[in-house]
DNA sequence: ACAGTTTCCCGTAAATGC
DNA sequence: TGCATTTACGGGAAACTG
């Protein structure tokens, strides 16, 4: 009778942040014989903190523990779910009268995430995310207590997804195969090999103090606020292994380069350009990967203009010459050059230099 | 038998913003026989807009505004103050009891400003300022009504405190007469020469889309967040006029340079070099003036270390020798460097750049 | 149309809770 | 103690309002 609908939260629905106001639908799909009939709709949301017994969570009482002068084993946080795992629902119950017939109404809003800082959007949306790919079960919030687990040809095709909508390109085979590998090691060439819930926003990648998912998202971030129209312009080849990087760079024209997100930071992106020595020696170079903070000072096409390498009293080059595979790099960039300000001062740009 | 009190803004008291907490103490100065007596304090707020006809504010009914059929003339947002002209009042009110005698309490705050926006805070603490510095009435909520004029010496010397109280280090005799020359023109040298209210902080410096006092803070908050070090230390001349800066500067060795606050942006700073040409012509250099913004990507000392000047083709070289009257740069700013983080990638820093 | 003012809310930092 | 979560609020921008 009703439409289960959404809150929206600007582009990530379903995510409702404590202190921030949100707005909801509630449709009737049934033709009333009384125009003007007034329906009085009743809100109602589920807040309580839920708590999950999870099975597998067995213990064993051990001598170790022997504090308080008896066996004993602690049970704490016993499955207890984080905040973004957490699914609430908005109810809407209603209650109308035709032609002394009184009929109740109630319905529902899809699993809501309520979030009490930006910094848990994240976790949030990928939530919203596994829960949309995985059910279409109308209310199931009890779904993180057990979630299941994605294939890599269902996730890639919604991480891919993530770009299309936030950032307006998508991801392509080998951008979408650098991820598989990285989230499944070798096994991504097989799209139905699964992913677990945990691989993919909870885990830490090993030795890095972030999940796959934060670290994606923080690059979605960087390109929404910072490289929009180089990302729109496929300029940032942005995920690709060092092996592969290195592998396309070798054979190409001294100061080819390209772009990729770093593995190491959050929301970084360095450019590695190949040189040739005089021994013959291919060398590789890539700078310290810009952040948005870097960024916000200066835009990155402006730094891959301007970018330069002072060795010691030499002349100062900018050694980026063609972005890969041989797009002279003006030819490429030229349009996404910002203009510099005119003022009665000496114009004074902050240049991105790499002293050797 | 109380004390008027204050309410306290982190560094700026008197200043409330909505939707901020804020703490205010209230202190019985009369030692009470019963040890334990609980004494309640009722505390109120008067909060209502105050509005003031000022008497000097006549209009002419004119022909022109023959809109709605007869002679007619607004008198529109007459002597409505501004928001941060608005003074306010906290109220404490306690009764009690001694040996069959009932006492009534009452006092109240200092006056307040209370601000919906931090946009708004200079404007609110020139208030405090002007207030307090020219009335010892407690509770004088039309002061703004009709404001007092400071004299130069008063005000000078309110200014110097406020770099001193939130900077550190206070400002210097020729620093307060560029200061008084800038608002008062000659008159500055007659010390009490009288300033109004608004020529301090509501009429915009000519040909500036700013006031006196909110240049002067944009100033003070340029230096508590980027140039604390190097303020106090001294090494900032900041109020300078130009004329002057050239005069100190065009007998010095070539290299000479000097610290100014820009005159035609808000929370600025420029550093101005001598230079001596191959035909014994001086020329004086400044750059583009550092805006927070800037600086946060870059300290200022680091910009000073590392600025440079690319003639096309040349060696870059960095034109800073020398810190007004000539102090070697490196002497004084190399205690204020700071470190560049190691990286596994090439450590790619900002670099400041004029390209002539 | 516009300027003064308030509201909105992200994002950082600090506080709190477990 | 450390980690997860919330609170606090500055600051930029949008919305409001006379």
């Amino acid at each position: 009778e009703k439409q289960p609908c959404m809150p929206t939260h600007p582009q990530k629905p379903l995510i409702i942040k404590t202190g921030v106001q949100f707005t909801t639908k509630v449709r009737l799909l049934v033709k009333l014989p009384e125009v003007d009939y007034q329906l009085k709709v009743k809100t109602t949301f589920d807040k309580s903190r839920q708590f999950f017994i999870l099975t597998n969570n067995t213990k064993v009482m051990d001598i170790e523990d022997y504090s308080n002068g008896c066996l004993s084993v602690e049970f704490r946080h016993l499955g207890l779910l984080s905040v973004t795992e957490e699914l609430h629902s908005l109810s809407f119950e209603a209650c109308f009268t035709v032609q002394g017939l009184t009929i109740d109404l109630e319905t529902c809003s899809l699993p809501l995430v309520v979030i009490s800082n930006v910094s848990q959007l994240p976790g949030g949306w990928a939530s919203v995310m596994w829960y949309n790919l995985l059910t279409d079960e109308p209310r199931n919030l009890a779904f993180f207590g057990n979630p299941p687990r994605a294939t890599w040809s269902q996730l890639s095709e919604v991480l891919s997804w993530q770009f299309s909508t936030f950032a307006g390109q998508g991801l392509n085979k080998d951008q979408l195969s650098m991820l598989g590998e990285k989230l499944l090691g070798q096994h991504a060439s097989c799209s139905d090999y699964q992913v677990s819930w945990s691989k993919f926003s909870k885990e830490n990648i090993p030795g890095k103090p972030f999940s796959f998912w934060m670290w994606l998202d923080s690059i979605l971030e960087l390109i929404k606020k910072h490289l929009l129209p180089v990302w729109n312009e496929n300029y940032i080849m942005g995920f690709v292994s060092k092996e592969t990087e290195r592998t396309l760079l070798k054979d190409r024209e001294p100061g080819t380069f390209l772009l990729r997100f770093s593995e190491s930071h959050l929301g970084g992106i360095t450019f590695t350009w190949v040189e040739h020595k005089d021994n013959g020696e291919v060398k590789f170079n890539s700078v310290e990967p810009y952040t948005k903070n870097r960024l916000s000072a200066l835009p990155f096409a402006d730094i891959i203009r301007d970018y330069k390498v002072i060795s010691d009293g030499v002349v100062p080059e900018n050694p980026l010459k063609f972005l890969y595979p041989d797009i002279p790099k003006d030819e490429a960039f030229g349009r996404l050059y910002n203009c510099q300000p005119i003022h009665p001062y000496i114009p004074s740009h902050l240049i991105p230099i790499s002293v050797q």
